[in-house]
Formats: structure tokens, C-alpha cells, sequence
DNA sequence: ACAAATCTATTGTCATATCAATAATTCATG
DNA sequence: CATGAATTATTGATATGACAATAGATTTGT
């Protein structure tokens, strides 16, 4: 017991560790504090955070999207996929056609509503943007999107 | 009203703004691909990344700690710190005592069961903190880390 | 002192995530 | 061309995470 607190004590000094662990760490704080108020917005809309990105995907593609592609893009696992579907489906925000192709594969599809649901968003949500970033300057945006590119490179 | 419509135009060719929004995309996307590799690695020591978090602040605080100042820790709400620790102690890595001063507050305590376990992860951890930013330099994590500290600061 | 407001933790409900297993197709190789 | 391997999506089990409502305890205002 005494030698792990000693341990734990050297670790905590170790000047290459404290900067990666530090940085880790802040990293995942800050997102989750961020993904918390953008959470409690999209709660307003009716959305999910998940449903939100789901429909944001399609509209950005223009055109329909198989599960598995949609998956890689919110680097999550298929089956989560299917649920999030069932439920936008449900609320009408999307629709689901089988390819004739390839008889495996589902095609999602935004619909209308999804689309003029996502059109009120893009104002305020924006707004919400500006305000949780308001504090830097460009240059540290820019940084800060570099250094995260960066680090996303390497890791996938 | 006029002057918000033209704000908004202006805000939508204002090169600011997609740096703003940019921002924001690369740092869920590159949290959320960080954490996933945390999960799996977590798993394979039976925790999961909550349940790694609550022992961590535990050690770290070297004494026990309510539920309330845990959740505010973890950026989480209090319910979930309820099941988490229902969990933990039910493997036998934490135990509830209740406050005698004031019996609304109960604390919990990591066990010698979860010290051990936190001793096993830290080498294994620090590795993989170090593989995950292994592409940055001293500067560039510093920069990072002080750049989202600032956003913090901001939103809290 | 005592009723109301506040605080702390829990429970209930719903929506996510993860993993493992399965079903339905398609592909590939002998 | 036929069968085993690979691919795509779904389902089921378990754990999280958010919110609302509640229970129990303390503090406050009068």
C-alpha cells in the first residue's frame, strides 16, 4: 500500500506523462462539456445529439447511405445505427429502402420533415457554435482544428 | 429583427463561423475516436471508461467523496453516478458509507480491491496515452491543453 | 418551534452504446 | 456451380447517460 502511493507519487511527476495524460483528459472534458450543452439544445428540437448527427450525415451526402456508411462517419459501432433508424423512422425524420442491387444492404434516406427540421436548426445551433467558442481568437481555431486533425490521422 | 436577418446573412459567408463550427466537429469527432479506444481497452480490465473515471477521482482525492462532488467531476449528472457505484460495489471495488453529521450525504470509498486494479491499469494507460499523441510535440500538447482549458473556462 | 424551502441520493423511463450471436445475401474458390 | 467464407443488417443482453419525480434529511424564515 505504502509502496503504490509511493508509485503513484513518482508518476504524477513524470513531466512526458503529466503532458499526455493532461491533455487526454482535457480533451475528453471539454468535449463532454460541450456535447452536454449541445445535447440540452438539441433536446429542445426533439433530437438526440446521435439522431441529430444522423440526419446532418444525410443532408450532407445529398443522397441516401447504407448503415455501415453512416456508422464509420459517427465512428460508432452498426447495431447502434439500427436502433437510431428505428426511432427517426418512427418520427418520420427518415425511411429505409432496401437496395435491388445488393439485397444485404438498406439505404437510409432523409425525408422532407427531416430536412425542414434540420433547416430551423442551422440558425440557433450556429449561434450555439460561436458562443462556446467565443473565447478564441482564429489563430487558436485553428490550432486547435490542426492539432485534432492531427491526432485523429494517427489514430485511425 | 433586421439588423439579426443581416447579422445572419453576414454570419453565413463569415469565414469565422466555419472555423467555429469546424472547431467543434473536430473535437467530438477526435474525443469520441479517443474514448472508443480508451472503452475497449478499459474492457479488457472489466471497467468500463465511467467506471475507471469514478476509481481515478477516487484515488486521486485520496479520501471519500459524496456522490454530488463526483458527478460534478465527471460533468455528469447524479443519477448515473447512483448506478455506477451500485455497480462498483457490487464487484467490490467501492462501498457506501452514510455521513453521520449530516445523513442526506453518503460517501464512497474506493477499496484496497480497487487500488489494486487502478495499479494494474496505470503503466498499460500511460502507454496507451502516450501511442494516442504520440504524433504531437511537447508544444503542440501544451497548446492544445491550453487552448482547451480556455474553452472550459468559458462554458463552466 | 415548525412549516416551507432546499439539499442529497435514489428510482423509473427512455435513448444510447457495446458486444455477441444470428439471418440474409453475396462472393470466391476449388 | 456449389459450398464455405465474407459482408450487411438486425436482435438481445448489459451498461450508460439524461431527465423527471420522489424520499429522506436539513436549513430557513418567521
Amino acid at each position: 500500500m505504502t509502496a503504490n502511493r509511493l508509485q503513484h507519487e513518482l508518476k504524477k511527476k513524470n513531466p512526458f506523462d503529466l503532458l499526455e495524460q493532461e491533455a487526454c483528459l482535457n480533451l475528453f472534458r471539454t468535449s463532454d462539456l460541450l456535447q452536454n450543452k449541445m445535447g440540452k439544445f438539441m433536446r429542445t428540437y426533439g433530437l438526440t445529439p446521435s439522431q441529430y448527427n444522423i440526419l446532418r450525415i444525410l443532408r450532407g451526402e445529398g443522397k441516401p447511405l447504407p448503415s455501415l456508411e453512416i456508422a464509420s462517419r459517427m465512428i460508432q459501432v452498426v447495431p447502434a445505427i439500427t436502433g437510431l433508424v428505428d426511432r427517426l423512422e418512427t418520427q418520420g425524420f427518415v425511411k429505409r429502402d432496401r437496395c435491388s442491387a445488393d439485397r444485404r444492404v438498406v439505404y437510409i434516406t432523409i425525408t422532407d420533415m427531416g430536412l425542414e427540421l434540420l433547416d430551423r436548426i442551422d440558425e440557433p445551433l450556429r449561434e450555439i457554435h460561436q458562443q462556446m467558442l467565443a473565447d478564441l481568437s482564429e489563430d487558436e481555431m485553428r490550432a486547435l482544428s490542426d492539432i485534432l486533425e492531427k491526432i485523429r490521422g494517427q489514430n485511425m
